[in-house]
DNA sequence: ATCGCAGGATTGTTGAACAATATGGCGTGC
DNA sequence: GCACGCCATATTGTTCAACAATCCTGCGAT
């Protein structure tokens, strides 16, 4: 009946239209938005009963709500012994860049969504970055940094790819917050975008994929250097 | 301490040495079985209280296990409306392609695991669908090449990475179900394997790439084509 | 046939309960 | 003083029962 093929597609298209979010998702934003920022750092303990009563919810929606959490990587559970907010090691860095390493140099070389457009909203993103810069709004920085990467791995044109780069550049934050937070860390990495972009200015993509692949290469070992030197 | 830093080694390293799953993760392992196995067929509604009272546990466990297939995709929840098999779209075997043209050619152009004894692993598993077909065997003709594309990506060296393509390719068994599971369906496809890993032993990187990159391509667009002449 | 409306079923969420496991303190023996 | 074993306590893993909110079904009225 054509009436049933209506309803199939209405609940395809808009998964959810206003529909408020269940509980356990405004509990795991609430934990995920005090995770990515740094409020709770990283091993702090996430005790059922204690945050249950402090956002007032039940202990099975919290239990639902770090299942969604431990699924993105930003928490990890210990059987018997609780949920923790996670702590990258060396190896996961390692495996941060490795994934970062695959996508986005092959998202700005070959992704379809690759046009003039595209090179031109990365270059307001930049920008936006350097206009942070030049306030010393070192967040502002940060944050400009990650959309730019964002916008290169949104090249590929994939939903499944777009939602694995949120999940690297959240346990990212995590990672930088497990460093302290160098003021100055994300600065020189500014310039390096300015290159890549200036490359696809000139039409030159496989000059901006290789200094996009430098600029990876460095920054994990920017990383992995100042995580042994703590 | 010393002893502190111990116990943190310890736990890192085997997230679980031999400790059994929890009652959500067999629950969720047996019912992806199903559902990759084709006995869930796609939109089949998974009632909490049926899956709970066959089984044998509780709702709260049944909801656990159901949030763990949600994020892997392999169901998809309707608010108030209940848990059910997914059902692939056009949308998103499109998304699945663009995740693999991304993924599986960087993975073998660039991949750091890429060695000679890399190349002879690929080997064996396409001798091995080889030998399946010769006998007649369509389960084992698929699965040989699904092993085969998971073995490329493995080359990218990032479990990150390793993961997302097994939810692609659990997804892929779903779209191969949707469309009725045709007996010749892959069979086309082992000559191109054959094409790409021969071109890997004449050294030929590059153009065991290009040759993946038309793969894809090409499966994409026959999937997409019979999807829509069911 | 369309609309509205009650009745029943299922989900979303809560609260309480209990066993299993981990943690920390205490005493004991060396 | 310190290593060891033991017990009290806290937390997790899981179950069960309950209730409101929402959805689906069928029936009757228009």
């Amino acid at each position: 009946m054509a009436n049933r093929d209506l309803s199939e597609a209405l609940r395809q298209i808009p998964t959810r239209v206003s529909a408020q979010p269940s509980a356990a998702e405004r509990v795991a934003d609430a934990l995920r938005e005090q995770i990515v920022n740094g409020a709770l750092r990283s091993g702090t303990r996430l005790t059922e009963e204690t945050i249950g009563a402090a956002l007032g919810f039940s202990r099975n929606t919290i239990r639902e709500a770090f299942a969604l959490l431990i699924a993105e990587r930003l928490a990890a559970r210990e059987p018997n012994r609780g949920v923790f907010v996670a702590t990258p090691t060396a190896g996961d860095i390692r495996d941060l860049y490795a994934t970062r390493q695959l996508i986005e140099p092959a998202a700005l070389e070959r992704g379809p969504g690759f046009s003039d457009e595209a090179v031109a909203r990365l270059r307001e993103v930049v920008e936006a970055a350097r206009v942070c810069r030049e306030r010393g709004d070192v967040a502002g920085v940060a944050q400009g940094n990650q959309e730019f990467h964002r916008s290169v791995v949104r090249l590929a044109g994939s939903r499944r790819v777009d939602h694995l780069m949120e999940g690297v550049l959240a346990e990212m934050r995590l990672v930088f917050h497990l460093m302290g937070d160098d003021p100055g860390f994300h600065e020189p990495y500014l310039d390096r975008n300015e290159v890549i972009i200036r490359d696809l200015e000139a039409g030159d993509r496989a000059g901006a994929t290789a200094a996009l692949r430098a600029y990876l290469a460095d920054a994990e070992e920017h990383l992995l250097r100042a995580l042994h030197h703590p």
